[in-house]
DNA sequence: GAGCTTTGTCAACACTATGTCGATTTATAT
DNA sequence: ATATAAATCGACATAGTGTTGACAAAGCTC
């Protein structure tokens, strides 16, 4: 059954490229319902259409395809820690929760690989070294701005080291959106704890930690 | 072989009991080196000079013996976080860091066991259970503190939520003391590590957080 | 479209690990 | 001493992984 061909560039047209993207995308379904661990080969290939020794011709492993579905969710981090970075002339509060809220939709766009992920850590090696280009990613950018700010003189100054504050108040985070990312979504609850996570985030970074937005009244 | 008898009660000198004491202390010794998913009960039997079948006869699983090993760790976070509890005279900072640093230390002492029970959370929904048991223990305990110290005006006001803040402190902790536990211990990196979530967790829950992180010189 | 190569598919196997059974031995109490 | 309870183990049965080799389907070249 022949009809008007795509013209010129039908590179890559590859059935498999298809079915790898079939498996990638009903392994991240399935993920989502529950922990990889207790997800067998078999119901991917299956649920992808394929027996389950072909699975392995597309994947040397569980953990390779979750690793593929990470570096897809690296690059999306990629560009939310970029934005992060950028620096601005809005005050700091607004910059940090539009930050927090960012990275909560990241993770409730893409919480099953980044927890898989996550979990995975510790039984494999390659994950782990994945999940550490992720991580390292948001305390550098953090780090950085806390710099920044201290430069400005608008951050308490040098005692807790930079990168040792950015890695705590990360690790902050990464514990509230994993538990966040497992709760159903609800915009209420997650404006709150962007809420909570910003005050912390402020109080501990900013001189006069006072949340209350803008001019510092007088003290 | 009859020599001095402890006279009265020889109760409970079972033969048995000595054996599962060998396979705990065995498993935890194991726990120490590598992650659990990789530990087969035949190396912990063996480990304990027993058959792998003869394992069974102790505990129902690998998970049932970690659960076993978590519950002797959980009375211990009992008595600290009860100490968290009493309130005190002494100044905020010296509580906080004082009550950080004896929980590293149970960190540096049942790290392995601490961190395969959370590892597992996923996989074995009993372990979740015990898991959160001792987190909540935490979370309670905080709340409390914070509740308390609001009503006697140290603390920021109630904003954030005080069980959502302490959720997020306690979260960042368990980050940080996880990792940590993994690393080898030294008492200079532990007393800075100690130091930052002192400093995060008395700027957000104290007023005028200023930290002094012992004798400022002049700057 | 005939022939060639690359790409994709799968059943059958070998291996590892778990948990269960029943038979048997070892300890303990009376 | 002997009955009972506690403890041990080999031999299954089951479930999952990853590999191999034989085979089919596309895709290209002439």
């Amino acid at each position: 059954m022949g009809e008007a061909a795509p013209s010129t560039r039908r590179r890559t047209a590859r059935k498999g490229d298809l079915t790898e993207r079939r498996l990638m995308r009903e392994a991240e379904a399935l993920l989502a319902a529950r922990p990889l661990a207790s997800i067998g080969v078999d119901e991917i290939a299956t649920a992808a259409g394929i027996s389950r020794s072909s699975f392995y011709f597309y994947f040397a492993s569980r953990e390779a395809l979750l690793r593929a579905l990470g570096e897809q969710a690296h690059h999306e981090v990629l560009t939310s820690a970029e934005r992060w970075l950028n620096r601005t002339h809005e005050p700091p509060e607004e910059v940090i929760t539009r930050a927090l809220a960012d990275n909560l939709a990241l993770w409730r766009r893409r919480g099953p690989v980044l927890r898989a992920l996550y979990d995975t850590r510790n039984s494999d090696p390659e994950s782990a070294a994945l999940w550490r280009a992720i991580a390292r990613r948001y305390v550098d950018a953090t780090a950085a701005q806390i710099d920044r700010e201290r430069d400005a003189g608008l951050a308490h100054p040098a005692p807790p080291d930079a990168r040792q504050l950015a890695a705590a108040l990360t690790g902050m985070n990464l514990r509230a959106f994993y538990d966040a990312s497992q709760r159903s979504p609800s915009p209420q609850g997650d404006r709150e704890l962007v809420q909570t996570l910003a005050t912390v985030w402020i109080r501990t970074v900013y001189r006069h930690g006072s949340v209350q937005p803008s001019r510092t009244p007088a003290s």
